[in-house]
RNA sequence: GGCCCGUUCGUCUAGGGGUUAGGACGUUAGAUUUUCAUUCUAGAAACAGGGGUUCGAUUCCCCUACGGGCUACCA
C-alpha cells in the first residue's frame, strides 16, 4: 500500500432505491477506509437527467445515516473536494474530454442515436468501434473543416475514446488478481454525451482522480468496462495516482439465476432494499430491511459475511469489530446467492445481544403503530427482557408484548373450554383468594403457592397451568406464566382472571 | 454470439498437496421448557466432470461443462 492517505467514495446515482448490493458496497468501502484511518467520500452520481429520480439522494443519505455509514464528505457535509454531485461538475468533464481529442485517443461522432440503433439492428454484433468507426459520421472520416463547420453549426455530438484496436490490457484487481483483456473487444464508448454531460466513464475517471481516491470499490458488472477507465487513466497521464481497483462479487437471486433484483423481492418475499422507497410516477411502494424490522446493526452484519469472513467460525460482529477485523484478502470471488431466513437469524441474534434499553425507541414504534401507547419505561425496559429472546423481526415484539398493555381482546377458547370443569372454577376463585392476600408476589412463590393450591383440589397443575396462561395473554405464547403475572402485578392479574372465568364458564 | 469473471453440503462459507473436508442458516430425530419460541444432543447433507503435474490431488495447471456479468449518448 502506498503512503497516500486512503481515500474511497461510494457513488451511487440517484435512481431509486438502494439495494442490498448497493449497501454492502457502501460497508466494504466504509470497513476500508475506517481500517486504514481513510476518508470515506459520498459522491453522486446524476449524470444521466432522465433517469434521474427526485428525492433519491436525500434517501441515500438516510439508508447511510440509519446504517451508521457517515461519510467524512458528501454533498450536505461538504469537504475539500467539492462539489460532491456531478451535475455540478458538468463544465469539468468537457475540457478533458477535448483534451483527449486534441490527443488523438477520442474524437467527435455525430451520429444520432437512431443512426445507431438502426445499424445495430442491421448489422449483427454491431459495435462502434474499430470495424466500423470508419464508415460512420465522426472526425475520424469528416475533414476537419467539415468537422469544424459542424461544431459552430451546433450540431449535436458526442466524444467517444478511441479504443486502440490490438492492445493487451491488465491490472492487479485487489480481490481477483491479475484481469486481463484485449482493447479491441470494447466498443468506443461514449465519453461525453450529447446534453454535454460526461458519461459514467469520464466522469469515475476524472472524479477519483480530482477527489484523490486511492482504492475504488464497485460490483463486479464494472469489470468488462475496467479497460476503459485504465486507458483513460493512462491517456490522461493520471496512471501513477490510480486508485487500486477491488470488483465485488454480486449478490444473487436466491432461487433462479441472477443479480438480486427489485422484483425478486416482490416475488419471493423480503425486502431488497435497505429502507422503503415509494415510487411517485408509478405510485409503488417496495419495502425495505428497515421497515421489516430489521435493526441496522443486524443488516450491516449480514452483508459483511455475504461475501467476507474473518477466517475463524464468528458471525456476529459490531460495526467496530468488523472495521477492525477487516481485510480485502479474504473477500471471496464468487457471488452468493442472498438467504433470508440466514438474514432473519442475524436479526434474532442481533435483537438477543441488544440492551432493553436500545430496544426500547423501536418497540415503542411497534407498539405505538398498533396504537399502544407506553407510559411506564421501566416496566417497558422489563418487559423487552422478557420477550426479546422469542422475536426474530421488530414488529415481533406486538404480539409477544401486547398483553402487557392491554387485557386479552379474545381468548384460545379451544383449547380450555372442552376441557374446563367447575372444579377449575373453584380453583380459579380460590387462587383470586391468595393472590388478594399476598404482599408482594414473585414468580417462585407464586407458583408454589399454585401448585399446592391444585394439590389440594386435586386437580393436576398442568391441566390449570394451560388455563392461567390464556387468562393472563389469550393464547398458547409467551415468556413463563408465573413471570407474565409478576410483572402485570396483583390487581391486574386477578382482574384478567375473573374476566376470563366468565368466558370459560359459559 | 463475443469478451470477462466465477464453481466446497439446499444456502452462506472454512480449509488447502496427505483432514473422519470444519462451522453457520435451513432441515430431520430426540431431550428440556406443564404454552410457544428458546436451549441442548444427535443425524442427513458438499470438493462440477475429464485430463495432466505429483509417491499422493478437493487443493496446482489445462480443457470441458455449468453459472454469472458486460456487450446504451444507464449507471
Amino acid at each position: 500500500m502506498s503512503d497516500k492517505k486512503v481515500r474511497v467514495r461510494f457513488a451511487p446515482s440517484p435512481t431509486g432505491g438502494l439495494h442490498l448490493g448497493g449497501v454492502r458496497t457502501v460497508l466494504f468501502n466504509y470497513l476500508f477506509a475506517k481500517k486504514h484511518g481513510g476518508d470515506f467520500v459520498l459522491r453522486i452520481e446524476d449524470t444521466d437527467q432522465s433517469r434521474y429520480v427526485k428525492g433519491a439522494e436525500e434517501y441515500i443519505l438516510e439508508c447511510l445515516e440509519w446504517c451508521g455509514l457517515i461519510p467524512d464528505e458528501s454533498p450536505v457535509a461538504g469537504g475539500r473536494y467539492a462539489p460532491y454531485r456531478q451535475s455540478e461538475r458538468k463544465a469539468i468533464y468537457r475540457e478533458y474530454a477535448e483534451r483527449l481529442v486534441m490527443q488523438g485517443h477520442a474524437y467527435y461522432a455525430f451520429d444520432t442515436p437512431e443512426e445507431l440503433e438502426r445499424n445495430r439492428h442491421e448489422i449483427p454484433n454491431f459495435q462502434y468501434g474499430h470495424a466500423y468507426r470508419d464508415t460512420l459520421r465522426n472526425s475520424l472520416t469528416l475533414t476537419q473543416h467539415q468537422v469544424d463547420q459542424l461544431l459552430d453549426a451546433g450540431e449535436p455530438h458526442v466524444i467517444r475514446i478511441k479504443m486502440p484496436e490490438n492492445e493487451h490490457i491488465h491490472f492487479n484487481d485487489m480481490i481477483r488478481g491479475n484481469v486481463s483483456f484485449e482493447t479491441g473487444q470494447s466498443d468506443d464508448k461514449v465519453l461525453l454525451k450529447a446534453d454535454g454531460m460526461p458519461t459514467y466513464h469520464l466522469a469515475v475517471v476524472i472524479d477519483d482522480y480530482l477527489m484523490k481516491i486511492t482504492h475504488a470499490f464497485r460490483g463486479e458488472e464494472w469489470l468488462p468496462s475496467a479497460p476503459v477507465h485504465l486507458l483513460l487513466w493512462e491517456y490522461l497521464g493520471w496512471k501513477a495516482d490510480m486508485p487500486q481497483w477491488a470488483h465485488l462479487p454480486l449478490i444473487l437471486k436466491p432461487d433462479g439465476h441472477g443479480k438480486l433484483s427489485k422484483r425478486d423481492g416482490a416475488r419471493l418475499g423480503f425486502p431488497v432494499y435497505a429502507m422503503s422507497w415509494f415510487d411517485e410516477r408509478t405510485g409503488e411502494l417496495t419495502p425495505g430491511f428497515r421497515e421489516l424490522g430489521f435493526l441496522p446493526e443486524a443488516f450491516l452484519n449480514l452483508l459483511a459475511m455475504l461475501g467476507w469472513n474473518d477466517g475463524t467460525d464468528s458471525e456476529i460482529f459490531t460495526l467496530g469489530e468488523l472495521v477492525e477485523k477487516f481485510s480485502i484478502e479474504r473477500v471471496n470471488k464468487a457471488g452468493a446467492k442472498f438467504d433470508f431466513e440466514k438474514a432473519k437469524w442475524f436479526n434474532s441474534e442481533w435483537i438477543r445481544k441488544s440492551e432493553a434499553r436500545s430496544l426500547k425507541p423501536e418497540v415503542i414504534k411497534v407498539l405505538a403503530g398498533k396504537g399502544i401507547v407506553v407510559t411506564d419505561d421501566d416496566f417497558l425496559l422489563k418487559v423487552i427482557d422478557l420477550v426479546k429472546e422469542r422475536c426474530i423481526l421488530l414488529p415481533d415484539f406486538f404480539h409477544q408484548l401486547s398483553y402487557f398493555f392491554e387485557q386479552p381482546k379474545e381468548y384460545d377458547l379451544a383449547s380450555v373450554k372442552p376441557k374446563w370443569t367447575d372444579a377449575k372454577t373453584e380453583f380459579f376463585i380460590s387462587f383470586i383468594g391468595i393472590l388478594a392476600k399476598t404482599e408482594d408476589i414473585s414468580a417462585a412463590g407464586l407458583e408454589q403457592a399454585f401448585k399446592a393450591l391444585a394439590e389440594e383440589k386435586a386437580i393436576k397443575a398442568g391441566e390449570l397451568m394451560l388455563p392461567f396462561r390464556i387468562m393472563l395473554v389469550g393464547g398458547k405464547f409467551g415468556p413463563h406464566v408465573f413471570d407474565i403475572a409478576v410483572l402485570l402485578g396483583k390487581a391486574e392479574t386477578i382482574e384478567r382472571i375473573e374476566k376470563a372465568l366468565e368466558t370459560f364458564k359459559s
